[in-house]
RNA sequence: GCCAUCCUAGCUCAGCUGAUAGAGCAUUCGAUUCGUAAUCGAAAGGUCGUGGGUUUGAAUCCCAUGGAUGGCUCCA
């Protein structure tokens, strides 16, 4: 009998070969030989069924436990096998497309994309993840074979599941393995590993239906995606809904309509905002944060139009790059030769502020800065309330600079975005590093040193401030490398927000140039920089990211006033006008209701101060305070109030605490 | 744009297999004057997204169309 040698942690044995994996485990730790759900063998994943051979070399073996994320999408991935095998179990003749474990994504765990013989809704799920649970407790093992391809190919050509084949043809050199379930139709071609039977998929749900294009392509035909997701145990599964209601409760669409926010209106068009006084209140406290800071950085302030001829838009490549964004051309009653178009975008306004004088190398960088509303035609069925909509404000700037200036302006714009996000309170901001993909490919305009410099000179602008960053491939726009900006808000979701860009092409368009030193004409550079991005979506995501309950520098009612009775009424109002008259956003509620109601009332518009007056407050000329999550903080006279109310307000104070405001 | 689902009062939602539209909250009016998350009563409010069709009869079944929602593609 042949031997072989396993380390195990910090053990090693000898045992005789050959072994299965979980047999393996069970010579070291049977507890954790009976939880594995997979083993690493020297790094590799595998089947705990696995048969190991004999070797000279030392294996080291590591179970996979549920616990892990590794043993997560395991499951995950077991159970999208799962769901094929009771799909095709109630749908005889559906064809497979992939099913793979979603671990980023915290909205759903796993997919499988598939073709059945008639479309399927959402009604069928019940009864597939019904199918799911009987396929589940009747403790079916997944089997692994390695097949040759030709095998392979022949297979799912017997089962007429031309994608599969196609899908083999791309990935199969010569042999793979396939699983497949004992006593069930399914069969898939797949890297594994995969739990050793049925029984240890314990905690999974259905959760949506979808529509999904074969190999993410528009142009290739469309599946039908099953959505769902998985956990080790039903705790985590439930504690998992938990969480979901709550981000639901955020949701920022749900609370613009209770806090009386904004409205999106059918009859006015789809994605298009009104923005109601509370939620125009925010935003313009959003404003005046940025206006300061843009003030106090050497930005110029500038406004154009929403429109312009549309001449303007071919020679910025607009027409020929962006048109299917853009609204179709409109032109002026009676005169048929000049056309117009609402912009998508307001760097060529700009630019011709930029054109509209001869520059000196004195005079860079140029940095504009406007508020610019830009209308996009979305495809219907991307718009997502605030955050994704056809007319939205861009917090933009252009600078236009020399190329020695790229640095350091570009380290500017990433302070300037530290800042602002501290401001609301978002401790990571993520940056990634857009780059293009391949040099060769002839989407990406201008020269390959041109994109070098770039390239470098954000990276040390990044690297100048410190901040740590990821480079991603391919994702660089077609005229020039950039910078996105990327926050994660309360309840941990990323949200992509603002993105720095240089670009080359558009001054090249415009012919822009400025006087040099030397007395020779040479061309900016452009950076385009946004730190909201749009501030639809950025307020939309403030919403979430506060749930609602805004700080008080942003809250839309900062405080309300309430009456215990109508003889504190006149009271109530003078204590209103005092406060107003210093600038806060105040409210009197003088409702015949009981003061339960009112501040009952006042929490749920999440009011940050309600100011309880009665007679003892009357006669002592005193507020009765209460914060909306830390409760009644007692009796003060109303200077004292205005004192904390003020420092929250200049100090844009994230929480209500009086803490801080010493004494 | 594509796939699935949904659209009933200002809002949230009942209304099963076809038979003269319901509730809670909000609104208005009246009563109540109250000490830290809902006082009581009354009234008003809808041609059931829109347009066709089937039927003695349609919110309910069928078709078309608009919009919304969840995804796909795209993207700030």
């Amino acid at each position: 009998m042949s031997e072989l040698n396993v380390k195990f942690g910090e053990s090693q044995k000898q045992l005789s070969a050959p072994i299965s994996v979980v047999e393996v485990l069970k010579n070291f730790d049977r507890d954790a030989a009976k939880k594995a759900l997979a083993a690493r063998v020297n790094g590799e994943e595998v089947d705990l069924n696995k048969q190991l051979e004999s070797s000279d070399e030392v294996l080291s073996v590591e179970p996979i436990l549920p616990e892990s994320r590794d043993g997560l999408e395991v499951i995950r991935h077991s159970t999208a096998h799962l769901l094929a095998a009771a799909v095709l179990d109630l749908f005889p003749g559906t064809q497979l497309g992939v099913g793979p474990a979603l671990m980023e994504d915290p909205r759903y765990g796993f997919y499988y994309d598939i073709i059945a013989p008639r479309q399927l809704t959402i009604e069928d799920l019940p009864a597939i993840e019904k199918k799911m649970r009987e396929l589940q407790k009747r403790n079916l093992p997944y089997r692994r074979e390695n097949v040759q391809k030709a095998q392979i190919l022949d297979i799912f050509h017997e089962r007429n599941e031309p994608l599969k084949k196609e899908l083999i043809e791309e990935k199969v050199v010569d042999s793979a393995s396939i699983y497949y379930i004992d006593n069930s139709p399914f069969i898939d071609f797949c890297l594994g590993p995969h739990v050793p039977h049925t029984g240890k998929l314990k905690a999974f749900k259905l959760l949506a239906l979808s529509g999904a294009y074969w190999k993410g392509d528009a142009e290739k035909q469309q599946m039908q995606r099953i959505y769902g997701t998985a956990f080790a145990t039903q705790e985590e599964l439930d504690a998992w809904t938990k969480q979901r209601e709550e981000a639901e409760k955020r949701d920022h669409r749900r609370l613009g309509r209770e806090l009386d926010l904004f409205s999106i209106q059918d009859d006015y068009g789809q994605g298009l905002i009104l923005w109601h006084p509370k939620g125009a209140m925010i935003r313009m406290e959003m404003e005046n944060l940025l206006k300061e800071e843009l003030q106090k950085r050497g930005y110029s302030f500038v406004f154009t139009p929403h429109i312009a001829k549309r001449e303007l838009w071919k020679i910025s490549g607009h027409e020929e790059n962006y048109a299917d964004s853009m609204f179709a051309p409109t032109r002026v009653e009676g005169d048929d030769d000049t056309e117009f178009r609402l912009k998508p975008m307001n760097c060529p306004f700009h630019i011709g502020i930029y054109k509209s004088n001869q520059r000196s190398y004195r005079d860079l960088p140029q940095r504009y800065s406007e508020m610019g509303t830009v209308y996009r035609a979305e495809l219907s069925g991307t718009l997502h309330g605030l955050m994704r909509v056809r007319g939205f404000t861009v917090d933009d700037a252009h600078l236009f600079v020399r190329p020695d200036q790229v640095r350091e302006e570009v380290a500017d714009c990433l302070d300037f975005a530290i800042k602002v996000f501290e401001t609301y309170g978002f401790e990571k901001v993520k940056f990634e590093l857009s780059v293009r993909g391949d040099a060769e490919n002839k989407i990406y305009l201008g020269a390959d040193e041109e994109w070098e410099n770039a390239e470098t000179s954000l990276a040390n602008a990044l690297k100048e401030r410190g901040i740590s960053y990821e480079r991603i491939e391919g994702e660089a726009a077609f005229y020039g490398p950039k910078i996105d900006i990327k926050v994660e808000d309360a309840i941990g979701r990323i949200w992509q927000l603002g993105t720095i860009q240089l670009d080359w092409n558009l001054p090249e368009r415009f012919d822009l140039e400025y006087m040099g030193e030397d007395g020779q004409k040479h061309r900016p550079i452009m950076v385009h920089r946004a730190l909201f991005g749009s501030i639809e979506r950025f307020f939309g995501v403030l919403v979430e990211h506060f749930a609602g309950a805004f700080p008080f520098w942003l809250a839309p009612v900062q405080i309300t006033v309430l009456p215990i009775t109508d003889r504190i009424n006149d009271y109530a109002e003078s204590v209103a006008k005092e406060l107003k008259s210093l600038g806060f956003r105040v409210e009197t509620d003088v409702r015949s209701e009981k003061i339960g109601a009112k501040i009952r009332h006042a929490q749920l518009q999440k009011v940050p101060f309600m100011l309880v007056l009665g007679d003892k407050e009357l006669e002592e000329n005193k507020v009765a305070v209460r914060e909306k999550v830390k409760g009644d903080l007692g009796t003060m006279s109303l200077d004292e109030f205005k004192e904390m109310a003020r420092k929250l307000k200049e100090t844009r104070a994230l929480s209500n605490d009086p803490k801080p405001l010493g004494n």
